[in-house]
DNA sequence: TTGCAATACCTAGATTGTCTACAATAGTAG
DNA sequence: CTACTATTGTAGACAATCTAGGTATTGCAA
């Protein structure tokens, strides 16, 4: 993952990955393709990154996945979002949000 | 640092430092207490992390230290913004900037 | 039919920044 | 003389990301 061809912040891929899934079902491929979309090319997956992260969520039950076939026809892993999941998302939301706007604070202050 | 007592997000600490150090003048415990109260108690520096970034950001040369005698009459480390810190503060920020509205891009996403 | 690009998954190891948890000193207040 | 606050500092653990590789399949162009 990249911020402006550096790295991502720590602690936000999960939540990207929750969101993305959030919008429906998808495959490890297709949610960095849709992430760098999103971000308008801003931020881009690397797959070093990507694949822990999704066994991560797997194994602490906040995604689950099946076999499938992707739109291109093949083989692919689905993810999708689990009740937990969609929980743990919106916290990370909420921390988040919380998080930057601290950051916009000491951004913004002028003395 | 803490995020909602979690964890700092990587690589914004030094910012936060570069930040803070571009209002004046200041030392170690006091950059942590500014950045808290700045942040209006959401962020939390602690100083395992506060001094390693500090002598990171000196060695990198973005800030300098010198020795002085702080408010309250104690020795104290005072660092302050060198050029290139004002530069770098410059580049983070924007690079910052970049990274949240692209973050806030994909949490807005709605399909 | 060869070669290449795209799709798709996967992993080992290095890197690095942060955290935990200490230690030490110097004043100040009680 | 004790306790507390201010202040600096360090060692080691931890965990997420990155680098850099690997495999397999499909489609298409040369």
């Amino acid at each position: 993952m990249a911020r402006s061809k550096a790295d991502l912040l720590q602690g936000t891929l999960d939540m990207l990955i929750l969101k993305t899934l959030a919008l429906g079902k998808l495959h490890g491929w297709g949610i960095s393709k849709r992430i760098r979309e999103m971000s308008r090319d801003v931020l881009e997956v690397n797959q070093g990154s990507l694949y822990p992260a999704l066994y991560r969520l797997e194994d602490r039950g906040l995604i689950e996945a099946e076999w499938g076939i992707s739109p291109e026809g093949r083989r692919a892993k689905f993810y999708s979002l689990t009740g937990s999941g969609k929980k743990a998302l919106r916290e990370e939301r909420r921390s988040w949000e919380l998080f930057s706007e601290a950051v916009q604070l000491i951004l913004q202050t002028t003395q």
